[in-house]
DNA sequence: TGTATCCGATACATAGATGTATCGTATTCC
DNA sequence: GGAATACGATACATCTATGTATCGGATACA
């Protein structure tokens, strides 16, 4: 308490926080970032804009936070995953299924509505803000380096070739993801459907990158 | 005169509102179209906002009917390209370069860094309002359509073979292509490294969908 | 239990955007 | 060339969002 840094912040603060960003997921997802007020996010998490002011500087301040909550999830979710095939544990690969692999890239990713709407929000606003830029692509090779390792796991486990690096095969496979996610939620598919559909799309790619004499 | 239908439109006022349109180009890439004040594109485009509110209704109407200018240049392009290569006049293919198919693709999309921010912009809106989804997945299929005759055309003309439907294909190499186009802004690539590292990815692609054992 | 501090609520001042109503000018039509 | 009209500028009223300053209650601590 002598000191000068800001205090520890208690834990009701971190969880004032931690509501706030939930409703800024939420709101932001739902009309953009520019469109929702401050007052907007404040009201879903059950606010005043006085809690919102106390936590954060600006509405650009609580964005930038999020968008590493958000990366920082994704990141977990596909080391996660890496870590549980490496482990070969209960998780290991059985199934004579080349394409296991598509069923191993989706279940890295959320694929309800919203986070589709929120990781595009993400992408837009990167486009414009340098440091949301860096942030966005970092994030994004992170998440292909996680993809890459999973493709190479189960490559060797299955004595799979590929027609390109494995490095580019998950490129492709997340890029794929993110086109068929945001068609089919602009078609208003449901969740069961974006699913299904992307699941079938995710396994064209994957089809086409697996070299066809492969044992 | 005597009916009772709007007043067919005056030369001075069509150029109003294509004035109007270009300007909101602008400043919707720059800034997003909800930042984007109806003062600021009317600033830009050397109106005050009585010009506007005499030609538009809304912030949302003008941006409709932007996004259909936009939406009917792509599909234009991309027509006016199939029409040459089916005319197989002076455009006709002749390099022995399989991936011609490249260059044909990208001839057709906008590369400059306004456009890929505009079309961002687009994409993000329409996953939020339904009429704007409808035309956007619209115009798509279109693009894709186009594209998907390039690449038979050229198939036919060389004898190549395809992995995948020629359909798949297009779908895969649009797709490839936005995605270069929007990570490569964010990289901030100038737009001729934009350009060229656009070609180089999409080359990758039409390599993995090019039958190996092809003529 | 009393006191100090922290945190969110409330109140207020201000700025910016919107939409409309009105005005002035340029163009069109006879 | 005069009248009518169309079109963009101007002025105004309103609304919404923001940011700050202050208040009150809860919690921590002795």
């Amino acid at each position: 308490m002598t000191d000068t840094a800001p205090r520890a912040a208690t834990r009701s603060r971190e969880n004032t926080r931690a509501r706030l960003l939930d409703a800024a997921a939420e709101v932001f997802a739902e009309v953009g970032l520019d469109a929702a007020s401050v007052e907007a996010v404040c009201e879903r998490a059950g606010f005043t804009r006085g809690a919102f002011y106390s936590n954060f500087e600006t509405k650009d301040e609580l964005f930038l936070e999020l968008c590493g909550r958000v990366a920082g999830e994704r990141v977990a979710a596909v080391k996660a995953r890496v870590a549980e095939l490496e482990a070969g544990g209960e998780f290991a690969l059985d199934p004579t299924d080349p394409f296991q692999i598509v069923q191993q890239v989706l279940d890295v990713s959320a694929d309800d509505r919203l986070s589709v709407l929120l990781m595009s929000e993400i992408r837009n606003h990167a486009l414009r803000v340098p440091a949301l830029a860096a942030a966005y692509l970092a994030q994004e090779e992170e998440l292909v380096l996680g993809v890459t390792q999973i493709i190479d796991d189960i490559a060797r486990a299955k004595g799979i070739g590929f027609r390109v690096s494995s490095a580019q095969a998950a490129r492709l496979l997340l890029t794929t993801w993110e086109d068929v996610s945001v068609r089919a939620t602009m078609a208003g598919l449901d969740h069961k459907a974006l699913s299904r559909r992307t699941s079938e799309e995710i396994a064209k790619v994957a089809q086409l990158i697996i070299e066809p004499h492969a044992t």
